[in-house]
DNA sequence: TAGCTATTCGAACGTTCGTTCGAATCCTTC
DNA sequence: GAAGGATTCGAACGAACGTTCGAATAGCTA
């Protein structure tokens, strides 16, 4: 049995194994969506890829590692994502407006991991979860930063900086409840209108960076 | 075996069998919401609550049944709370805030109910389901017609009113992932926070009911 | 105290689960 | 076409699950 996927010959063969992997994850991710973690069982994994039950066990140890894969390969989607394209952006304002695009983007895209990673990733244990955790905090450390780079510490303490991260992140992480693509458009749109309702909300419509905002929510950079 | 908790003898022994299956049905959601619903099972309830795993089934002719209850309490607790104070405002302003304040509130003081009926809910099945949707369904409607009676159906279409009332959810139904008592306050501090931010942003700063919402958000009345 | 009902229990049933293991098959390389 | 590793499989394991059922107990009424 192959202990490590980097270990293999090169060549062809490892770029079949990275894709097949790709996808039994992919179809784990649908199952686990659709069923929920607990409930949907490897048999019907099995079912999904048209593999058999114990051959998936040449791609993950166990429905917890599945599980693990599934969230982490979402969430640094991502961050990195959003870390690669925020490099040459300094306005406090287009970053915030790139974190909620890039999120909003990827979660469109992969609804069915995000909605794994938001319902069934506190089901992880262990490393795993303390892994989960780590690089959700590091994604909360941007956006908070962020926030409070554009109120500038004038107003307002940690307390509500930490209300309002989490205002932004509930209104974005729900989607995957109630989003249709035929009746609620693309990610531009609920960009610009999440992120209308929080600047406007979090600034307070006073000020000079309010004013700022004001421009750039009605004329959007992206 | 007992089929109808009405209709039983009255008096003392009635009185007892309601307190008892109420106690049966919190311990039932602090498992539910500590371990996930799928996870946890009837053994563990029992350790929970002192009685035999056999006992239970006194209380609710199966697992989803117990899940069912929980979640239809808690939600028309909410909606019920909600319609019963709202009786007396005509001001949408004045209601939306209402609103807010009553799913805060009951959020926070069932915090472990909340969470399995945000979490849990969709794992029901047939008739449960579908009771339990139609409840959301009725409460959504709340919403939307509360936010089409503030923007007086002057701007804007029903797509964005879908998107604004999701986006106030999404804020609210996100709590329980990360509130904690000693760091957040209570129920009136996140009111004025989240209620804020939405409608500064949902005004758009601007126009006669921006300013009086101003006002009103400066000055709460509750 | 006797009788009745409400309540609780121990024990078991059939099912499904995650995981393991040795064998079979496929594919590349010589 | 033989060799050898990569990949897949059938079959089975023990454990845990939701649910049932008849018996046992508790508590009230007569």
């Amino acid at each position: 049995m192959r202990t490590d996927p980097s270990n293999g010959q090169a060549g062809e063969s490892r770029q079949t194994y990275d894709q097949k992997l790709e996808f039994v994850l992919q179809r784990a991710a649908e199952v686990f969506a659709e069923r929920g973690f607990h409930r949907a069982s490897i048999r019907e994994l099995a079912r999904a890829t048209g593999m058999s039950l114990a051959g998936h066990y040449y791609y993950f140890r166990s429905k917890n590692e599945a599980l693990f894969r599934i969230c982490d390969h979402v969430l640094r989607q991502i961050l990195d994502t959003f870390e690669e394209r925020a490099k040459a952006i300094d306005d406090p304002l287009e970053r915030l407006r790139l974190l909620v695009f890039t999120h909003l983007e990827i979660s469109l895209s992969h609804m069915r991991e995000m909605k794994v990673l938001s319902h069934e990733a506190e089901s992880l244990r262990g490393e795993y979860l303390a892994k989960i955790r780590q690089t959700k905090k590091r994604y909360y450390d941007s956006l908070a930063s962020i926030l409070r780079e554009i109120r500038g510490d004038r107003r307002g303490n940690g307390r509500d900086l930490r209300l309002a991260a989490m205002t932004l992140f509930g209104s974005m992480n729900w989607i995957y409840t109630w989003y249709r693509p035929e009746v609620d458009g693309e990610a531009k749109r609920l960009t610009d209108f999440m992120l209308g309702i929080f600047l406007r909300g979090f600034l307070g419509g006073e000020g000079a960076t309010a004013r700022r905002a004001g421009r750039i929510l009605r004329h959007p950079s992206r």
